[in-house]
DNA sequence: ACCGTAAAATAGGCGCGCCTAACTTTCAGT
DNA sequence: ACTGAAAGTTAGGCGCGCCTATTTTACGGT
């Protein structure tokens, strides 16, 4: 807080082809709720609101709230009353930030011997603070220190 | 955001004494702050308001509202006007996070090989978001991997 | 002793992310 | 087809952390 995070989006290798390059810097918040849409979309097919809601243990009117902002962003499209539907563009950033979780999430179990459950807690937040540069020396080391 | 991170702060050592033990559930923010002046009291004698905004580069009323904050929690002292200066427990509190800090900073740069910089201002980042157990996994490992 | 300047505080506002309460829409069961 | 419950939305509010503009206070120099 305070300092821009998230740094400039390095959507490093799939994305390229994608239009705007807007920048796209979204909240921890708003990354919560792409990448709870995209594992709703993986296990359900219609994914609804009360979904996301339940998941991310918050109200409804929230996730109508955040909704908006993501559909402004055209990360994500959703008739109202109706389904929720990542775009290609919002697919592309869930998948970033659900790679980032991972990274995390084996760096802490397998180098450092975290317990399971609370590697995945901590992996939530740290996806949203750790820069791509800086994940990359996680990854690399975790890589060789398998 | 959303869950309560921070933890029940675990004065582990030295605060025993402390009075009410309020369990003090600090925001990322008002961390900084405290940090802050406990380098600028290091630094000077008499910290001043202004010297904190511009450390943090934040705006002066900015530093007055955190303050009062900080004094109502009972971790700094400050005079209206005058200069301001940690009690002790928010001494304990800000070496807390300081000690944080400095063991995420050395084990990005250490350990992972991140570039000084960027370890420092990754590890000012993480020091509000990692657990004390987890930040514990962290230690140890870069004991050993020294 | 007086005043101007710099530091601090107050007043008022804004964005974000969350909430509850109340209203609307949808849809399944009869 | 009709109705009632569930899902969704709107309205209104709150806390936090920040801001700018304005006022108040403190203090060094003459």
């Amino acid at each position: 807080m305070r300092e821009q995070l998230q740094s400039e989006a390095q959507h490093d290798s799939a994305v390229a082809a994608s239009e705007a390059a807007h920048v796209e810097v979204l909240s921890a918040s708003l990354e919560d709720y792409l990448k709870a849409i995209l594992r709703l979309e993986r296990a359900s097919q219609a994914v609804r609101a009360s979904e996301i809601a339940e998941q991310l243990e918050v109200s409804r009117p929230s996730v109508t709230g955040a909704l908006k902002t993501l559909a402004a962003r055209g990360l994500v499209v959703h008739a109202p009353y109706g389904h929720v539907a990542l775009t290609e563009e919002g697919v592309v950033i869930a998948e970033e930030v659900e790679r980032r979780h991972v990274a995390i999430r084996d760096f802490l179990t397998r180098v450092l011997g975290v317990p399971e459950e609370k590697a995945e807690t901590t992996a939530c937040r740290l996806e949203h603070v750790l820069e791509p540069d800086v994940l990359a020396h996680f990854v690399r080391y975790a890589a060789k220190h398998a």
